[in-house]
DNA sequence: GGAAATAATTAGGGCACTCAAACTTTAGGT
DNA sequence: ACCTAAAGTTTGAGTGCCCTAATTATTTCC
């Protein structure tokens, strides 16, 4: 009984996780940031993007955005739901810490069967985010983080719950060390002192410390 | 904190694996049973053992025996020894069946690291064995498979306990499905009816009935 | 000893993935 | 409108891994 395994190349997998994380985050998806994203050269870059153009994966448009098809998103979905269930059987059964969850997941997913996803969510109680926030996207539902906001378009002066690190956030891994080590989890509640713009700077109180984030990190971060 | 990961490609721990399985059960490993073993054609294994030379993970010798260097060994143990704790896992955590844990274990081994490796055995308690009764490797250490014997060895007659299905024999599904369906686990007793070499067949009774078994699968068994 | 069976090897492809380096296009700023 | 920096494209090359189809040892066994 040889399990059905997705022909899927794992690099395929990589790529079309990144652009669907990128696209996410903004609508402009260019090979550039993919590339960047992945780490890899622009010319290794080009040539991935037009094995993904061939197999009807992505369209690449006149202006060089990069939108995923249907078949590509579905492809993207898969593995980001074997990634975020990964990661929880790697905290919740095997006690990592969230760094090195995400970053082992980030190799343990390509070899995860559908059959081996099953028992994972089953025996994990069907999570519904992964450990970071992030929601398991479910066959062509809309994310519910479509209700939560990035935290530097936050007001001044309110309270927010966090909800999640982006994919992208979660492949900083200072970024996610420094949250983890200042108890900012999912769940967690914030106040935000202030957010300017012009200094580039968000000022956050959680608990009773205080704590300063630069607007670029801020975006990776949803809150409510 | 980046995790050290190996630099061997999966394909390379598959040939070194196979290597040593068969070497525990045979001096001769040539390199035409390795082919057999994983699957490839004899000009692929050719330059694969080209490549394994090379790097000094195997020496060919006059006769055409294959022998693993100590670091072509070390390689075949860590890879193995993640192997049975897969297993583990998708057995004991899991709730996956023999044959399908093993089938899995199969492609996920290649994704453990080092770290993953260290949390899985301390949550599995550090077994010593695999579902199949395999001991795990544990660095140069003899095998304690040494006390066993294959069960085509044994005198008509005797009461022996099953102690393991090689990793040879975990690779033919039917083999390791039938066992399963029959419950010739670990630690099973089985009544050695008789073994006719001759006919070429060895006749068990275990529990209440009667099962009758080839040689060639016989060898693959061990019992004490 | 020699034919048949089994192994090993060579020749010639192919595909996926990667790189460095050079070249062209595009967008933005002054 | 021009120029530069960023982005994109293309070329050429190399590696790893796999194949089919010969061909050449080497064993084995009558």
């Amino acid at each position: 009984m040889a399990v059905k395994r997705s022909e899927v190349s794992s690099a395929t997998e990589d790529y079309l996780k990144a652009i669907y994380s990128l696209a996410e985050e903004s609508d402009h998806v260019i090979a550039a940031r993919v590339a960047e994203d992945i780490g890899v050269t622009p010319s290794t870059m080009f040539s991935a993007l037009r094995r993904l153009e061939k197999e009807e994966f992505v369209r690449v448009e006149r202006r060089k955005n990069i939108y995923l098809t249907t078949k590509g998103r579905e492809v993207a979905e898969a593995i980001l739901r074997r990634h975020y269930l990964t990661e929880r059987l790697l905290t919740d059964l095997l006690g990592l810490d969230w760094v090195t969850a995400h970053q082992e997941a980030h190799h343990l997913e390509h070899a995860i069967s559908p059959v081996v996803e099953e028992r994972l969510s089953a025996i994990l109680d069907n999570p519904s985010t992964c450990p970071h926030g992030n929601p398991i996207p479910v066959q062509g539902q809309p994310s519910p983080r479509r209700e939560w906001n990035p935290l530097n378009t936050v007001e001044s002066g309110t309270e927010v719950v966090f909800r999640c690190i982006t994919e992208t956030g979660e492949r900083d891994a200072r970024l996610l060390s420094f949250l983890y080590d200042h108890m900012i989890r999912p769940g967690s509640t914030i106040d935000v002192v202030e957010v300017a713009p012009s200094l580039g700077t968000v000022s956050l109180k959680v608990g009773d410390t205080e704590v300063v984030l630069g607007l670029e990190a801020a975006k990776k971060i949803y809150v409510q």
